[in-house]
DNA sequence: ATTAATACATAGAATTATGATGTATTGTAA
DNA sequence: TTACAATACATCATAATTCTATGTATTAAT
């Protein structure tokens, strides 16, 4: 993603709607997916991720486990009720900024976002 | 708005595309139209609109020239060349952060935006 | 005559993602 | 086997942007 300050506010919702659809993640995973999913525009820096995911489970939206691979700690983060709430809410409330935002600056183009 | 974050980054597409649609505006004014193009979601406030024009205009992206309605003046401000140039690429920019936004979170859901 | 709306402005606060930096393990290609 | 890339975590200072609060002043409406 070229310009940074799009994607503020969206990476929270983007980790808590993975995890709702997927499960249980780790860190590193989820980067790797958001990559794959995004087609390499939105890359996640470790700078990003990490103090968002330990500010999500300090807020009670998430709990990870550890995982032992080898000599390596993988942790596993997962909703917990609190959090598979606020995913809903994020999504619904991203896709009413979307259906705003095209309104406001696309207004001729077709959308449809449910 | 709900979110205040979600919309950073936008502001600046917002007033050049305002500006690129609509010829020459006025501060009150662009904040108004967006008000009202926005279903009254997104509300601009001065503190934010006023250091955004300006800051576009010291980039060489807008040029203003006053009116005095009575006593009252009015800066109306408009694209410069360079201005039509970048509210091309920013929103297109946009457009493709919008359409990456929906690959990842709502990749089930049916989406145009040409 | 008072209040709301119009119209501009700035400074400090808050928020958030990034860059830089660090440690360490594992897989791969030369 | 050795160097490099990828994996996997972490933190801190910085940058960037918008908002809140505050200010001045004019005009319209009640």
């Amino acid at each position: 993603m070229h310009n940074r300050e799009l994607l503020k506010g969206t990476l929270t919702a983007i980790v808590l709607k993975l995890l709702a659809t997927e499960g249980k993640m780790y860190g590193y995973e989820i980067a790797q997916r958001v990559k794959q999913l995004s087609g390499e525009k939105i890359l996640l820096k470790d700078g990003s991720l990490y103090p968002a995911l330990h500010k999500l489970t300090k807020d009670g939206l998430l709990q990870f486990e550890e995982q032992h691979i080898g000599k390596r700690v993988r942790k596993y983060y997962y909703l917990t009720t609190a959090g598979t709430e606020q995913e809903k809410v994020e999504s619904e409330q991203l896709k009413e900024f979307m259906r705003t935002l095209k309104k406001v600056l696309f207004p001729d183009f077709t959308f449809q976002l449910s």
